[in-house]
RNA sequence: GCUGGCGUAGCUCAACGGUAGAGCAGCUGAUUUGUAAUCAGCAGGCUGUCGGUUCAAAUCCGUCCGCCAGCUCCA
């Protein structure tokens, strides 16, 4: 290697950067600024990643990653997962490796081991962590070949880095040395564990080696970490305010629902203040279905054995589903899905062209078995209502009802306050035809329609290649809520299957007979899941028009509750839910009272508000707003209710 | 379903081999209250279930049921 031998880098910002061949990365970075160079994780040459000690032999593209990259996140976490390890192999005895990767918000590494882990164990591990962060040692890659890799790991009973190796394709193998620990892995790292500011180890769980059910299960150990201690601190707070908004806590402490696992797991009881609200949300869906054109049906719950066998959910779905119940000898089953009693009602009739597009929706109940371990409070459980619908329509309809559909979702979301969300549009492996059903021809003006709806209404989306179901393409919508979390929103699905199986048509204008196409699309997904994530997204302070009590008048004293009275009877005239509080309280009581439960008006009478026939005004967000006419009062209310806008706006 | 943890009053939690306790909520009474908790009293539990160990079990062991964290799966 000739000493002085130069190499171009070309720098994200388009400048070349001279360097001596041999040079190393981080040299390079040191050269460009010591900030740079004191925050960086790793380097990528020509879009491969490079670890920051590593040579540089050739010119290129080259970039230096810091932890405000997300694939510099993903390495400084991934670097503090083998230390992890390494504190692990320390601490314990017969561990043996699984793999630990980074993940969006920290990192994990499986373990198999004889000593079951629990949480109190993470504090040592955490200090022996802290321990080989201290002694700062370097990551040291060195390449193998296959066989002296998988003598090596078996040397040290290393049985799944052995199964992992055996699966590679290639001959040599990138392992790391961090000290006496040695991992299997390809990079990159960090140049050494000094470089780790502050990490958090969060808990310790089962997970199945490469997530088969049918393997050994290892065990888990998740963390996360950042470049600094204030990073780490803030996100430890959310994750904090992630679990004060819980649904399950917010839900029994504002008595919204509950659950009777005695009475039966993942059954929803919805109590008086949660229905309310449901019937709020319910109101706004049937008025805004009614107003784009759609109809309103009832279908019932259980059905014949056949139409299972027709529909094909007793072959596809049967896993999912509750056992028969027998009914004069003949064998019903409880409804996991809505699809084929909307295609009875279709079939009720001979349908012509100039019917379609039929859109029907339905508040559907249905119930699906779900295993045990799955449940999880409003959000996964084994009942519950879909706002569910089908529009049956001619294939050339398809673009301008997605649309339609797409529009509606649209505003239904964002009425409910998620303005955020990213779409997916999945489509077929166009390599596997076999896989789907319905012709080339069908697919490719579905996908196409469904694509030129997006571009229309001006979503950007990610196209999904192969992540389409067998019977058609879909559209699907993840919502962010106030914490930005993501949640499972609006699917459209196309579906070729069903008008086949139940060999639905409608007469075209042609006078010959046609198959219609399907649509099945929710907006909401479930009444209940939705409600858990509204609690979670309000923090259980819903907007004015969806909150179970709108306005809690609080009389002073006793002398005050005939006015307190008049004031709500006036109010519940206009439609309003409010509730006077009448116990025997002081004013300070009732108001607290009425904070925890986040209602959003407090109105406070006393004699001064009945000799001037006023209200106090109290907002839960902007608190004492002192006296003000009732009517004008009940005007702004009423305003901000048909609004619906998300919290109380009181500032004339 | 699997791995690990956990089931004590309506809720949140104490007691961890020797007759089960607090705060909040509830009820009763006093107080008549002015913008986030007035005071006093009362009541509330076959310690999830069934079985075992022990002179003695909320406490130790096992079973089943359920819950929690994940895995797998999903609206």
């Amino acid at each position: 290697m000739a000493e002085n031998e130069s190499i171009n880098l070309i720098l994200p910002d388009g400048s070349v950067k001279k360097a001596n061949k041999g040079a190393t990365a981080h040299e390079v970075a040191l050269s460009i600024g010591p900030g740079l160079a004191r925050d960086a994780v790793v380097a990528k040459l020509d879009g491969s990643f490079i670890d920051l000690t590593a040579e540089l032999d050739r010119g290129g593209h080259f970039s230096i990653l810091t932890f405000d990259d997300p694939e510099g996140r993903e390495v400084y976490r991934h670097s503090v997962a083998h230390v992890l390890a390494q504190a692990v192999k320390r601490l314990y005895s017969d561990v043996q490796l699984g793999i630990g990767p980074a993940i969006d918000d920290g990192f994990y590494y499986d373990f198999d081991m004889p000593h079951a882990l629990s949480e109190g164990d993470l504090q040592d591990i955490e200090q022996e962590m802290e321990k080989i962060v201290a002694q700062d040692l370097p990551f040291e890659q060195e390449e193998l070949s296959r066989q002296e890799a998988i003598d090596m790991f078996e040397e040290m009973d290393e049985p799944y880095k052995v199964e992992l190796i055996s699966e590679m394709q290639q001959e040599a193998v990138s392992i790391y040395r961090l000290g006496e620990f040695v991992d299997l892995c390809s990079g990159p790292h960090l140049p050494s564990t000094g470089r780790i500011e502050a990490f958090k180890l969060l808990n310790v769980a089962g997970a199945y080696w490469l997530g088969d059910e049918n393997r050994p299960q290892l065990q888990r150990i998740y963390g996360t970490a950042f470049d600094s201690a204030s990073d780490l601190a803030e996100h430890i707070d959310k994750l904090q305010e992630a679990e004060r908004r819980d649904h399950r806590r917010l839900g029994k402490k504002m008595d919204l629902f509950s659950l009777h696992p005695q009475a039966g797991p993942g059954l929803i009881y919805w109590h008086p203040q949660g229905y309310r609200v449901r019937e709020v949300i319910e109101g706004f869906w049937r008025d805004t279905h009614r107003e784009r054109g759609y109809e309103i049906v009832s279908t019932p719950h259980i059905a014949r054995e056949d139409l299972w066998e027709t529909s094909g959910h007793l072959e596809t779905f049967s896993e999912d589903m509750f056992d028969p119940m027998d009914v004069d000898g003949i064998k019903y089953l409880l409804k996991p899905m809505n699809c084929p009693f909307h295609i009875m009602i279709y079939q009720s009739e001979m349908r012509s062209y100039r019917e379609l597009p039929l859109r029907w929706a339905e508040m559907g109940t249905v119930y699906r078995y779900e295993r045990s371990g799955v449940l999880h409070g409003l959000l996964r459980v084994r009942g519950f209502t879909q706002d569910d619908a089908h529009i049956f329509c001619r294939p050339g309809q398809v673009e301008e009802e997605i649309i339609g559909v797409v529009r509606l979702a649209q505003y239904m979301l964002s009425t409910f306050g998620y303005d955020d969300y990213s779409v997916k549009l999945s489509v077929r492996n166009p390599e596997n035809p076999e896989e789907y059903i319905g012709d080339e021809e069908t697919w490719d003006q579905a996908e196409g329609a469904l694509a030129r709806a997006l571009d229309r209404i001006g979503l950007d989306y990610t196209e999904e290649v192969g992540e389409a179901k067998f019977y058609g393409p879909a559209i699907d919508i993840e919502m962010q809520d106030a914490l930005g979390r993501g949640w499972q929103g609006p699917t459209i699905q196309l579906d070729f299957n069903l008008p086949q199986r139940f060999d639905m048509t409608y007469i075209g204008s042609d006078g010959d007979e046609h198959r219609p196409v399907m649509i099945h699309r929710t907006v909401l997904g479930s009444m209940e899941r939705f409600f858990g994530g509204l609690i979670e997204h309000y923090a259980g302070a819903f907007p004015p028009w969806l909150a179970s009590i709108q306005v809690q008048i609080i009389p002073v004293s006793e002398d005050h509750l005939d006015y307190a009275a008049e004031i709500q009877s006036d109010l519940s005239a206009h439609g309003v839910r409010a509730e006077v509080d009448d116990r025997n309280e002081k004013v300070g009581y009732k108001i607290r009272s009425a904070e925890v439960q986040k209602i959003p008006y407090m109105l406070v009478v006393g004699d001064r508000e009945i000799a001037q026939q006023t209200v106090s005004l109290r907002t839960r967000n902007e608190g004492d707003l002192g006296p003000r006419e009732y009517s004008e009062f009940r005007e702004n209310l009423l305003h901000d209710i048909q609004n619906r806008y998300m919290e109380p706006s009181m500032t004339d």
